[in-house]
DNA sequence: AGCACGCCGACT
DNA sequence: GTCGGCGTGCTC
């Protein structure tokens, strides 16, 4: 007896799990997991459609309750089950539910309605209508009665209102629609977003011949199966872009389609405004800040075959199209590539299944590639192409360290270092514009005491809190609030105070040195509302003011011609951070950042402040050397085992009852120690999570680390199903991620 | 979502 | 008692 795991097609959260149906013996040999079949549901045995995500032997269910599934529907393939077998890939991949990668993978079953808005209309005169109303009130009809009073007031109205507000059930609604009291409409509302309206159509202003020549190398590969992904490699300002278009025209040129992730919508403003100008409709956009609704009017549109490109984040890479050519994913090294919630998935080695399932090309760029897809590149898993040349043979800034250290020995003590300061001021006067740089957010960041070193943190959360200008301290994760503190609650000395580099401070030092300058300041704070992000930008491209200071936000892609200066306020900041990647988010970061400047005609020019002068990653990113910079990360994570010198495995339990979730992640690691005996799996942990308390739920992480990455998905599987047996496990929740 | 079940008020 | 509207709960 084989049964089947089949999700109901039917948006509601109530059925937002798996049903067991009974696989006929003529087709156990046909069904796969990712197949739509059509399934008896309910109690009217009303035929459904299902997605079957799962195959077992053995019923959860009581067996004589199980139905058959009536038949499989799609004998092809259609872009659904392609869809849910990459889920099914993805939950195998990442450890999460079926159901939680089904979501990600198929958006928008829940509570918001598709895309049709249903009206509901009085099908007969008003007179007419108000004796059967004033009838219907005199006999029992309360619920009917009030329904067609509120369509005497308003007519068409919304079903959802008629739903919500009036309690209007459709055992209320049906009988009136039967004796054709009221007419129901289902009227399209298409939500296409209005795309930028400023767009101006962008020539195809051909390649240089250092783009033909990387264009030609990829197109000889993908000739010819296996079609490795490529990894372009091409300096800041040398034109990933343009050939990225090139890629995409050809292939909707031979009917197929094409996604483009992106970090961040709003954040590559310019870059959506480039590809809309060269596709005009056949493009669409997603962003981070549409509703589900617009998000999946978007993806139908796309099956409907309406659009062949999409530009949007990582979600967009799960756009239903139904003859996938192309998958672009520009700045592959961001961190927004990687899901924070379950299942952990990371949009790149996502593509590159999804691509492989259905025969498309994939294609990352970035000018600091992340240290993963560099190895893979050099293992020859994927080809590598470089692009060493700046667009127009524009010379790469000339970029000085200054030492901070220093500048405090000559005793100055303020933010900017001179060398800094005569570089702004040179720029003033040439109506040349400054960039400058600062890797913090907010006013004043954390609160310390000079004297014993007690950092105030949130009670709740385990993470410092942030003061802000009215001189409350604040929460980021959990909205705590207290007031500002005099002396130090541990040792009582008065010496406590913020540690002074906010963007608002920066602001602040810059208009008192010089007075004239107009500035503009980009941070979390001064982007919170709708369309603040452009404005700024376009603000500053268009030179109304002299210098923008800003968080990591202002180094992504954007393209500022009149900026000859970059000055990187502390380098250090990043480079502090407690995790193994610092140094590669430090040399990414300071290579974007100086890479902003100089892409005009002008030479430019870029300074880097820091209390490490000498090291490698701050070295490497002043001379944009990318290969030092790897060999010496490289020789790190492989002295140290960590990935992807080896493959890492986290295992982050998190519940209300602290002890109950110590003794629970002992257990675990004990299980891992005791299953991974044989191999040489490095078990770190467990220990307090980044952030060791979120609302008053406590988290602990185990990490994993072996050479041999199916040995620990393997490792996983076995924890994964540890942990399900168990009962003790019940009140915890485990996250598995892949780092 | 859509169907059956059972409660409850009104009328024979 | 009986009829029928209307809310509730379940669907492998």
């Amino acid at each position: 007896m084989l049964y089947a795991d089949v999700i109901v097609d039917i948006s509601h959260e109530k059925l937002d799990r798996s049903f067991q149906y009974l696989v006929p013996e003529n087709l156990e040999k046909e069904i796969r997991v990712g197949m739509v079949a059509a399934i008896p549901f309910g109690n009217g045995n009303r035929e459904r459609k299902g997605y079957v995500i799962g195959l077992s032997r053995t019923p959860q269910f009581a067996p004589e309750k199980i139905k058959p599934l009536s038949r499989l529907c799609s004998g092809e393939e259609t872009t659904e089950t392609r869809l849910v077998s990459l889920a099914a890939w993805m939950r195998e991949r990442y450890g999460s539910t079926m159901v939680q990668a089904l979501k990600t993978v198929i958006p928008v079953r829940g509570k918001v309605k598709p895309k049709e808005k249903r009206r509901l209309y009085l099908n007969i005169d008003k007179e007419e209508a108000e004796k059967l109303a004033e009838s219907m009130e005199k006999s029992r009809c309360k619920a009917r009665a009030r329904l067609v009073r509120a369509l005497l007031k308003e007519s068409p109205l919304d079903y959802s209102r008629a739903a919500g507000e009036l309690g209007a059930t459709s055992s209320v609604l049906k009988p009136l629609v039967q004796q054709k009291i009221i007419k129901v409409t289902q009227s399209e509302i298409s939500r296409v977003p209005d795309l930028a309206a400023d767009v101006t159509q962008e020539p195809d202003q051909g390649l240089t011949p250092s783009q033909e020549k990387a264009l030609n190398i990829i197109r000889k590969e993908w000739k010819h199966p296996p079609a490795r992904p490529v990894l372009l490699y091409g300096v800041t300002g040398s034109g990933k872009t343009q050939i990225y278009m090139k890629l995409i025209e050809e292939t909707v040129a031979a009917g197929r389609q094409a996604i483009v992730l992106i970090p961040e919508i709003a954040l590559t403003y310019q870059t959506v405004k480039r590809f809309c100008g060269r596709f005009g409709n056949k493009v669409s956009v997603l962003n981070s800040r549409m509703s589900q609704g617009e998000r999946y009017d978007q993806f139908r549109r796309a099956k409907k075959g309406e659009i062949q490109i999409i530009v949007g984040p990582r979600s967009a890479l799960f756009t239903p199209f139904s003859q996938l050519g192309l998958i672009i994913i520009d700045e592959e090294h961001e961190q927004t590539y990687k899901s924070e919630t379950s299942p952990r998935y990371h949009a790149g080695e996502v593509a590159v299944k999804r691509a492989e399932m259905e025969g498309a090309k994939v294609i990352f760029g970035s000018a600091t590639p992340s240290l993963e897809s560099y190895t893979k590149a050099v293992n020859g898993e994927y080809l590598l192409v470089k692009l060493k040349d700046r667009y127009l043979s524009r010379s790469l800034p000339e970029v000085s360290v200054v030492d901070l250290r220093e500048e405090l020995r000559a005793g100055n003590r303020s933010v900017l270092s001179r060398k800094l300061e005569k570089a702004i001021d040179r720029r003033l006067a040439q109506r040349e514009q400054t960039i400058l740089f600062l890797n913090r957010r907010g006013y004043a960041g954390f609160v310390s005491c000079r004297s014993c070193g007690t950092v105030l943190k949130c009670p709740h959360c385990d993470v410092a809190l942030s003061e802000h200008k009215n001189g409350r301290m604040l929460c980021h994760y959990c909205g705590y609030e207290r007031t500002a503190v005099k002396n130090c609650p541990v040792c009582g000395s008065p010496y406590i105070g913020g540690f002074k580099a906010g963007t608002q401070q920066i602001e602040q030092v810059l208009q008192k040195k010089f007075p004239g300058a107009k500035i503009l300041r980009m941070d979390y704070d001064t982007t919170r509302t709708k369309g603040s992000y452009e404005q700024i930008l376009s603000s500053f491209a268009a030179h109304e003011a002299d210098i923008l200071v800003g968080t990591q936000m202002i180094v992504k892609g954007h393209d500022f011609p009149d900026v000859t200066l970059v000055g990187v306020v502390a380098a250090d900041l990043s480079l502090n951070a407690a995790d193994f990647r610092c140094a590669e988010r430090t040399f990414q970061l300071l290579t974007q950042a100086v890479g902003r400047s100089g892409r005009g005609r002008k030479q430019g020019e870029a300074v880097i402040q820091t209390y490490h002068p000498d090291h490698y990653s701050i070295q490497a990113a002043a001379k944009q050397d990318y290969e030092k910079f790897y060999q010496e990360e490289m020789g790190y994570r492989t002295l140290m085992d960590y990935p992807p010198a080896a493959h890492m495995l986290s295992v982050l339990a998190s519940g209300q009852d602290e002890e109950l979730l110590e003794k629970g992640i002992g257990y675990i690691r004990k299980f891992a120690e005791h299953v991974s005996e044989e191999q040489k799996v490095h078990i770190i942990g467990p220990a307090s999570a980044a952030v060791g308390k979120i609302n008053d739920v406590y988290r602990k992480v185990l990490y994993l680390k072996c050479t041999d990455e199916k040995a620990l998905l393997e490792l996983k599987n076995k924890i994964e199903k540890y942990v399900e047996i168990n009962s003790g496990f019940r009140k915890l929740y485990i996250q598995y991620d892949f780092e």
